[in-house]
DNA sequence: CTCCGTCCATACAGTGCTGTATGGATGGAC
DNA sequence: GTCCATCCATACAGCACTGTATGGACGGAG
């Protein structure tokens, strides 16, 4: 056995890198290996096609992107409103895997199999921030509402390119919490 | 002077719907002059390069997405929440229009001309609505966070692929306008 | 040391697009 | 009818990438 070099989890994260900075059309096999340094040859050898490449980056999205995040807030505190915080926070925190996320979210607008995968990942966080909010908040109805609120103000931050006059977009996102939460 | 049979407003037209449904990576003279029924000598008369195409299609977009759509609001009723509830009604029922925002949200991430354009319309639309909350929504920390919100649900609804148990998508975002109107 | 499976480099044909050059067709001005 | 500006078709070279084929390098098994 020949050492891997270059291993497939290498490919998945430059791809990644490469999604969130261009979008799926950006992620090429040629310039994903010029920047690795390698050439094509080691990665036909792991990947089928550019396809495959693709379908793992997904994969390993899906796994990180909820799991390891929920682990995080449980790991902080018991209070729910300190979780709600705290999964805000963490939210506003991570810059590559929030830019992943938006990435995936408009590829899923035109894929209908990266569609169907976004959808397990968005249940899987509006079921976890449910539980969240039900502890201090009574009625479903509100509840509901307040996650479908919370994760598009999540992704609005960034999508959304208008400024606040005196305020900050800090201010007017920490007034938006504090709504959320009350 | 010979007729016009493909002016430069079809070339934007089709560029348009090309980006609406795949991205600016999606708008290829090739495809496009395919459709339309033509070739490419025209269009390389009508335009320098493809790069003009790409700014030709975001003028028309700031100027139909922002001017348009209030004239439209304006001219229905006078009451400020009716404005509102129509503006929403209107927002959620232009298709293309939505479609067409969002490719160039996600376009804006990577290309700073676009992120600028974006602002401009983002900041036109945010301040209009202001306008309309202050009617009936003394605070004005309370009107920018309405407004925030909004558009945020806006976006995050077509970006967003969760379920919400027995309620429908509508359910929730009927439940959000009330609350936003409140 | 030899052999062999693993991993990668190189070369190749094929594809789809860009931008340019050139010629032809069309219809109004005169 | 003639001329000419306008508009479009065709042909061309060039570029960047894909996927495959082939050979070579490397390291562990025997």
């Amino acid at each position: 056995m020949a050492v891997t070099r270059t291993p497939r989890s290498t490919w998945i994260e430059a791809g990644l890198r490469a999604l969130a900075a261009g979008g799926p059309d950006a992620v090429r096999i040629e310039p994903l290996a010029q920047a690795l340094g390698v050439s094509r040859g080691g990665f036909y050898w792991q990947f089928e096609d550019r396809r495959a490449l693709l379908e793992a980056m997904l994969e390993t999205w899906e796994r990180v992107s909820v799991d390891e995040v929920i682990e995080r807030v449980e790991g902080e505190g018991v209070d729910a409103k300190a979780r709600l915080r705290r999964l805000f926070a963490l939210a506003s925190s991570g810059d590559e895997l929030l830019r992943i996320d938006l990435a995936v979210r408009d590829w899923a607008r035109r894929e209908q199999t990266v569609a169907e995968r976004l959808r397990r990942v968005d249940n899987r966080r509006m079921e976890y921030m449910r539980s969240l909010f039900r502890a201090f908040c009574p009625d479903e109805d509100e509840v509901e509402v307040r996650c479908m609120l919370a994760l598009s103000v999540w992704i609005g931050n960034r999508f959304i390119a208008a400024d606040h006059g005196e305020r900050s977009r800090a201010d007017v996102l920490e007034l938006g919490m504090r709504r959320l939460l009350a």
